[in-house]
DNA sequence: ATGAGTGCAAAGTGTTTGCAACTAT
DNA sequence: ATAGTTGCAAACACTTTGCACTCAT
């Protein structure tokens, strides 16, 4: 798919040009994310990471993941129970990803995205009452999912 | 102080209603959190405890946490990076508590309080959009403060 | 007395780190 | 050649669990 190889090619190279070194295991991570539309924490990174280059180590994806979230190539959230999740970074460069924010199911545990927009009203009053720069994509919000409040 | 004494007394009358007994393992938690104003982890609040009651476990403190969370006289509050952290619930009828939203710096880690209603009209969004019902205190948001974003 | 609660030790996630061997540049 | 990367094993922080014992009711 080209899209994919695409926004692969251009993390790559925005690596390259930050002086670090092009590997299979950073290949690998990249080729996972551009490849799902999933929100993946960096054991099911490592897992799919796997099956394109066998052997490659757990901490290595974890390196790799942080290594290329500082370059701004991917964004990683925080959920509020359990694993961190990556994804592409929305680079206009890039295409591919879109911006979102992140809600969670406490009940399911499902993650839901949100349009990037919800949080904007709120960036500003925090900014302007009290000085706090928030970055809303960076922690999931809790709640409950319609399935599971119907259900 | 008479304050802490009362909601601690309401709160544990709570438990024996709900069929639970009342030990010193779980008084010692609720005097703990009545005390403080401060956002405290499981550890934090262990190890205060222990102060009242010597050689509390860490893992009663976190079961007495969890059955005074569902008894719903305690909330938390899951931090992006972090231990969740505890807080006596803003009930009406015990006062004291006052119900906000928290944030934490990614910079420092602290947490800041927020305005209750803050995500008000949020919450209501996507109610409507999404069927998604949000619990905006249940998620601690994640930006830069105002003091690390300037120094 | 009896079942809920406790202490303990052990395991279970998710993540980081020190170090020696390796590899992209 | 050499600095950045990797694999490994071990440690880390936070939390949960199985079991025998104890205590509030």
């Amino acid at each position: 798919v080209q899209n994919v190889t695409g926004a692969v090619g251009a993390r790559l190279d925005r690596l390259r040009s930050a002086g670090h070194k092009v590997t299979t295991a950073r290949r690998a991570v990249l080729e996972v994310l551009a490849q799902t539309g999933e929100h993946l924490s960096a054991d099911d990174v490592a897992e799919r990471a796997a099956l394109r280059r066998p052997g490659i180590h757990r901490a290595t994806v974890y390196r790799a993941l942080d290594t290329l979230c500082e370059l701004g190539v991917l964004t990683h959230t925080h959920v509020g129970r359990g694993a961190t999740t990556y994804h592409l970074a929305p680079d206009a460069g890039c295409g591919s990803a879109t911006g979102h924010l992140h809600a969670q199911c406490s009940a399911c545990g499902r993650i839901e995205d949100l349009p990037a927009d919800v949080l904007d009203d709120v960036v500003e009053r925090l900014r302007l009452e009290q000085g706090f720069r928030l970055h809303p994509e960076h922690a999931a919000l809790l709640g409950v999912c319609r399935d599971c409040a119907a259900g």
